[in-house]
DNA sequence: AACGTTCTCACAAACGTTTGTGGTTAATAA
DNA sequence: TTATTAACCACAAACGTTTGTGAGAACGTT
């Protein structure tokens, strides 16, 4: 097994120095002269020489790998984030490590002690929806691995934390909607205990109350998945009054209350006007676009490797948290 | 740094006993006293301790690391392949870390090296549209680290092959076409030269040939983005005699195509038929809903993990390669 | 009483690095 | 000539494991 990897060893038995020499030479140590140097070098070169990482990482006690834990590999928001967090990762010289939660507490204890084991140098983690202790973030933090939460941030921890700006956004959103005239809004949201639905709720009642609009509970649902969100369309447009308006934050949401729509055969946007917190770029791609709110996945990703990524690498163990909301803007497409 | 992670030492010294003897003592060794073995693992247990996997890695060759290499980090067919790769390592005891190549050759070569520094146990790799030299996977296998190629694999390499019947499946959704009256058929494909695309064309022009009708070269086209096949739908579209159905093979091209449908207004399927070799759930999600083939991305995630960890779990090293294309199924929805 | 077993454990080497320490050679200074 | 210094390098330890080897105790056997 990895028999002909190439080692120190190799290059210092042929050139008839000692491994040590070697590994000082490839750094330019002034204790190596100088045609040692270029002759270690250009070997090194000619054989594809890298240094094993394991052992690297045994040595410095550090590996060059972030380690990445999402509750759920999905087709929606996630693989733009991790395209965000890879581009910065790369170019800093990172490799990153995926762990799935599915969405189990216990299980992103432990992909933590798994992402520990494997000695990652930081991480970056979207919380489940049943984290409620956060010893596991403790021990991380404690032993010098520094976290940055993205997305589904914990709200009763402290520590660095990047997601989107959903009360603001969802506010905007739902004051275009009734500034164009819509009244009856509904709204569809996720797990109604995670912060992400906390506030974009916040910002939809915000909206209605600067108009005056009574808030209708039967416009407010929750669902987890897209068949859940298709059903619970169904239920919404049978109500007696219907919603003329559908806001879904999430993508998962959103998918649901499309399928419903397109098996009702209803008119968007004359019937109903859907609009979304959502991903680029399939939402182009319907008839009509959907009206949503910038995708902010890509951003977030890099937005997090990057402060990752100085926490890291200056060492300072007692830092003021960043805590960030990015900014959404709303982009008008005919679905409403 | 990773300063109070527990190691062998720390339970050792707890115990009064030696390093050695405890790390026996967690494998049930029979040198090690009945006592000595339940109060190492139960002292293991209480402190969490999981063994330091860079240790592991640089002791015994192996680290329990599978590498991902993946042309694009894309919301399309991506993200249900890797879900299906980290079900099955996962249950197996081994994480995956992915390195995107951009579609650079270059860029494969040196996320190849970078995984191989990383001892990687295999890899999985969907090769670049310019990869023409395979003397990185060379390396790879002589070193001892298998490679399962998924997806987009190598034509001139000899390994293991896992990808989807592009040619059957697209075979059957043209004669479904044929089948329903459809007469003009255009197929938009991606990178000419890639595998991928010669069997779709193959599939698609065995279809017209059973049913005796002419190949119009100006409805097979070829795009790489989705821009791209937006601005080449519109062409289509323009034409003399526009096609009556379009059937475009992967994820990218058909959302370049329904943009283009949409902004025209035109109805699906009655001025226009669209199928796709495409990914669920989106599919669904369309007004009317697409026929697609079934995706198979999950599938193909791990079926290649599986056969991955075979391969690495096996020692052979002369194992006769497996070249497998799933099935597909024409899943036939409201837009034909 | 001497010897052989068996049980239980400790020691040491190795995986591939980095880096502190110390040694050899040659050149320079006294 | 001898001492000092610089230049160049090798040795060894350490990171946390696993595992071959061998050692000491306890016991039974002759």
């Amino acid at each position: 097994m990895r028999i002909n990897t190439i080692k120190l060893k190799d290059i210092a038995k042929a050139l008839g120095v000692s491994i040590s020499t070697v590994s000082r030479a490839l750094k330019d140590h002034p204790d190596v002269k100088p045609e040692t140097i270029k002759a270690a070098k250009q070997l090194a070169e000619l054989l594809h020489y890298k240094p094993d990482t394991n052992a690297l990482s045994l040595r410095n006690r550090k590996s060059k790998i972030i380690g990445y834990i999402t509750p759920e590999i999905s087709a929606f928001f996630f693989p733009s984030v991790l395209k965000g967090i890879e581009e910065i990762t790369d170019k800093k010289g990172y490799s990153v490590m995926i762990l799935q939660s599915n969405e189990s507490y216990e299980k992103e204890v432990d992909c933590t002690e798994t992402l520990l084991a494997n000695n990652v140098d930081g991480l970056i983690i979207s919380v489940t929806k049943e984290t409620k202790i956060f010893h596991h973030f403790v021990m991380a933090k404690s032993g010098g691995v520094p976290i940055v939460f993205i997305d589904k941030v914990p709200t009763d921890y402290i520590g660095d934390k990047i997601s989107v700006d959903g009360e603001g956004g969802t506010f905007n959103a739902v004051e275009y909607l009734i500034n164009k005239g819509y009244k009856r809004i509904a709204i569809g949201l996720g797990n109604p205990n995670i912060s992400i639905s906390k506030n974009r709720l916040n910002g939809y009642l915000r909206a209605l109350n600067k108009y005056n609009i009574p808030v209708n509970h039967e416009y407010i649902y929750h669902s987890n998945s897209i068949d859940e969100a298709e059903f619970l369309t169904y239920k919404l447009l049978d109500l007696p009054s219907p919603p003329d308006s559908i806001f879904s934050i999430s993508d998962q949401v959103v998918a649901g209350v499309m399928i419903a729509i397109n098996k009702k055969n209803l008119k968007i946007p004359e019937q109903i006007a859907v609009s979304s917190f959502s991903d680029e770029p399939f939402c182009n791609m319907f008839n009509p676009p959907l009206t949503t709110i910038t995708p902010l996945g890509y951003e977030l990703g890099k937005e997090c490797a990057q402060l990752l990524i100085e926490r890291i690498e200056s060492n300072e163990a007692n830092y003021v948290p960043v805590v960030k909301k990015l900014k959404t803007e709303l982009v008008i497409r005919k679905s409403t």
